[in-house]
DNA sequence: AACATCAAAACTGTATGCAATTTTTCTTTA
DNA sequence: TAAAGAAAAATTGCATACAGTTTTGATGTT
């Protein structure tokens, strides 16, 4: 079970339980896992070569983190490539996918009334992961969805995080918006939405960045360690 | 010299001694560079995460190769992330980098005019590296350089083969227009032009197969394994 | 001669051991 | 008490060993 391992192992990360900066000890996670260290550091250094981990030589590697300039350079980029997979969508997806994207709006309607926020980022996920398939173009989606993985540690935070993101009402009209347009066709449309929600997210990071650093009762997100 | 033996294997792809298909014995390898397997099984997995190599349980990893398919879309993703550092260059780029541009282009005019291909090949990657930095977004030019990374295999065959490319002067002339328009201040101009250019390579690397293939004294470029 | 079957060789996946380095803890000193 | 330094503990990097699987090659059969 290699590529489950490594999986593990990111899912410690992508569900929060490493933060940003922490480290990862070889030994822990063999015990932890019940493998010995070799499995472990090959799963590691994958991770690495993807991004999400950050390998330092003689030195524990530790969950990547970025600083504010490297989370908003990171957002741009992801903000035109996930424009990008829109306006092909746009124009690719078939019947299938539209209907796929129908439903998965229509449960997006429903989970946002009800405020659950864990199904809520489940359902962004999927939301997106629908527009990277519609793209029809495997390199693009594989970009994309290592674009999204490196930052998720971040926008997953501010998702699950009450008080933030205030409700889900706005992101979920943003997704919607996106999906009117690609459903109708139009991928320049799409595009400058998709553009612009990905620029709302970060403003909302940043924001939630900015509140929890000033409180002492701040959630530990080491973010800008470097 | 952990990162150093991910890089030796790396060139060993990059300089086309080991072609897309080729299996990569650990022990070979091992011998090869006097370490044991170990820190070679830890730099192809991660190789095989930056997509270079395709790693398969329980068989050898291999150089990764690409169908027609995969092929084209590949070119597709690559030429809008291209176009893309094109276009935020033309905007972003200060003087010293504008500068560093066009003693490039001065270069490879003169490259291109000896038909020194192995220069002209150095040349094309510092050009488009020199894109990516200027597009001021440390995301986007390691997710372009991953992509470039990716194809390498393919493209770098294309420019030694003599009779393909026939002469390096449209290539040289495509990449001058670029270097215009991003100097130009022209964003649009250059993405523009910067798609077409990458269009025009993969067109060119499908001819290139389609005569090789037709052949019997045929390069073995294992090109469509899957 | 082509094909199927089986044994031998080669190779991968994982565990374990050890040296080298980093990190932590405990003294010592100002 | 704080800082500096040294010893101890923890941790990484690499080599090696071995079990299990795949690949290769040989043998026999039609």
């Amino acid at each position: 079970m290699p590529h489950t391992l490594r999986q593990k192992i990111a899912d410690l990360v992508l569900n929060g339980e490493l933060k940003p900066g922490d480290r990862l000890d070889e030994l822990s996670l063999a015990d932890r896992f019940g493998v010995s260290r070799t499995p472990i550091r090959e799963a590691i250094r994958q991770l690495g070569a993807s991004g999400l981990i950050e390998i330092r030589p003689r030195r524990s590697a530790v969950v990547r983190s970025f600083d504010r300039t490297e989370l908003s350079e990171a957002f741009e980029a992801m903000g035109e490539i996930e424009a990008l997979c829109a306006s092909l969508a746009a124009v690719r997806m078939n019947e299938a996918e539209r209907l796929k994207l129908r439903a998965l709006m229509a449960a997006s309607q429903d989970v946002s009334a009800r405020n659950d926020r864990p199904a809520a980022l489940e359902l962004d996920f999927e939301f997106h992961g629908q527009l990277h398939d519609g793209a029809r173009n495997r390199m693009l989606k594989t970009v994309a969805e290592e674009t999204r993985l490196r930052i998720t540690p971040y926008s997953a935070a501010l998702y699950m995080m009450e008080g933030y993101n205030a409700d889900l009402e706005r992101p979920h009209s943003q997704h919607a918006a996106i999906a009117d347009a690609v459903l109708a066709g139009n991928g320049e449309g799409a595009a400058r939405l998709m553009r612009e929600h990905i620029a709302q997210s970060l403003i909302s990071l940043q924001q939630f960045f900015a509140d929890t650093q000033s409180r002492s009762d701040a959630p530990k997100v080491k973010g800008d360690a470097r």
